[in-house]
DNA sequence: TGTACATCAGTGAACGCGCGTTCACTGATGTAC
DNA sequence: TGTACATCAGTGAACGCGCGTTCACTGATGTAC
């Protein structure tokens, strides 16, 4: 049952077309990707294409899951280069695995996380490797969790009052599906800190912090420091297990 | 030197251009955004548009200008309707007039805060009408600063130390410019709940909360307590002159 | 107030472009017997 | 191993579309004298 010529190729021009479609991406963006232009780059006739990808948004759909994936592994081999219980470490690390992602990708993700392209819906293939990206930020915070070595000083008076009986419920059904083990207040504020990650580096990439904080390292570097306190791991250094919270 | 008829009639279908723009700026977003399409709304001719707008680039700055100043007059408003001393109140209620102005106004905001649009560079004329919306902000926290009424109790240790000489520089320079009498420690805060404010609406209006905590009000609100915390504005109740910080 | 000329808004046709997708076709590769 | 048929990759032409921008033109509006 070994590869038949045709399988062979038809592979390699699949990946040839992808590989096109990702440089097309890389140099003019998505809105201005184009099956005529991918086709062009692979050296094949526009029709050809139609042999791989049934249409233009089946491509675009593909290149969205290929860099939701791409983000993840980064941020997964990140995390996986340090030691489990350095749980402020793999924080800074995935942090800074996404910002250094989008830097290098800055197409890829606008693709993702920049506005949604118009008239293009995304199908829910696409819901997976975009969590797995979460999954890693989530599991720091649960295995902090777990381990009694959470601690959030800073719990304000407006933290404890401020989660409604809707967003606790909200956070209660996220919790249960994603993040087991992690207290619904307690991923609140992961979740801030989840949008603020993403803010920083959208407004970075888009041109939001010029005349600012431009170049954005050390703001970046500060806030996911402040972030981790925020959300109560444990201070670097003392990697070893430390007391219980409060 | 009363208005001339020419003078009026250009002035009108200016303001008809202008209108048709916008109309298909919400309907179809700006990369679908054509002059023939506007023109055709207007009930000119494609070319005449020319005589109005010397391109197309032309009238997304335009558009651009606009929506910056839609939503400054949004936030200008909502922070005006309430008691000068009221800070917290009026920190929440800028903040809920610009997610409430980007739901309002989807393709507006992806326009300005979404993926930059490829091939086009804003030009300075912008800068001015973004400026805006983020003075507002400033102007609450400076405020509350010089009325020796912020305190951020939850200083934490990083915070401290987080500030890299770097980031110092930077955020002075910023003070000296657009927040004179904000220290340094405390800009940096509100920069960080600046690009969260906009993560939270970004991920909100372009899909990525759904599944998690969709609809996103509670969340929101929730967050935007845990930011004047973190910002140490005084909380609410108490709007009358307070102590001084430690 | 009237005339001569300059300005300017809007027209309609055209240029040149690139796009996604369909379709009948050819020739090579694979499969059944 | 050889033949007959089925599958499938790639071709080339075409359809129909919409776009931004230019240009010579006309007729109305404004201005100088």
């Amino acid at each position: 049952m070994a590869e038949t010529r045709r399988e062979r190729a038809r592979a390699e021009v699949t990946a040839a077309i992808l590989e096109a479609a990702r440089r097309q991406l890389a140099e003019v963006g998505a809105q201005q990707l184009s099956l005529r232009g991918v086709a062009r780059d692979v050296g094949l006739v526009s029709s050809a294409v139609y042999r791989y990808f049934p249409s233009r948004d089946d491509l675009l759909t593909r290149l969205i899951m290929e860099a939701y994936s791409g983000l993840a592994d980064r941020v997964e081999e990140a995390d996986a280069r340090l030691r489990r219980d350095d749980l402020r470490g793999r924080w800074r690390a995935a942090c800074s695995a996404v910002r250094d992602w989008a830097r290098e990708n800055p197409h890829e993700y606008a693709l993702v996380y920049g506005s949604p392209v118009p008239g293009y819906a995304a199908p829910v293939a696409t819901v997976e490797p975009a969590t797995r990206v979460s999954v890693v930020f989530l599991a720091i915070v649960a295995e902090a969790s777990a381990a009694g070595r959470l601690d959030a000083p800073g719990l304000s008076p407006s933290g404890r009052r401020g989660i409604s009986r809707e967003l606790l419920a909200q956070l209660k059904a996220v919790s249960d599906e994603l993040a087991p083990g992690i207290p619904p207040d307690v991923l609140g504020r992961v979740l801030m800190a989840w949008t603020q990650l993403f803010g920083m580096v959208s407004f970075e990439l888009f041109g939001h912090l010029v005349g600012s904080v431009e170049p954005a390292g050390p703001f970046f570097e500060f806030a996911v420091e402040q972030l981790a306190d925020f959300i109560g791991l444990p201070p670097a250094g003392r990697a070893a297990r430390g007391g219980r919270g409060h």
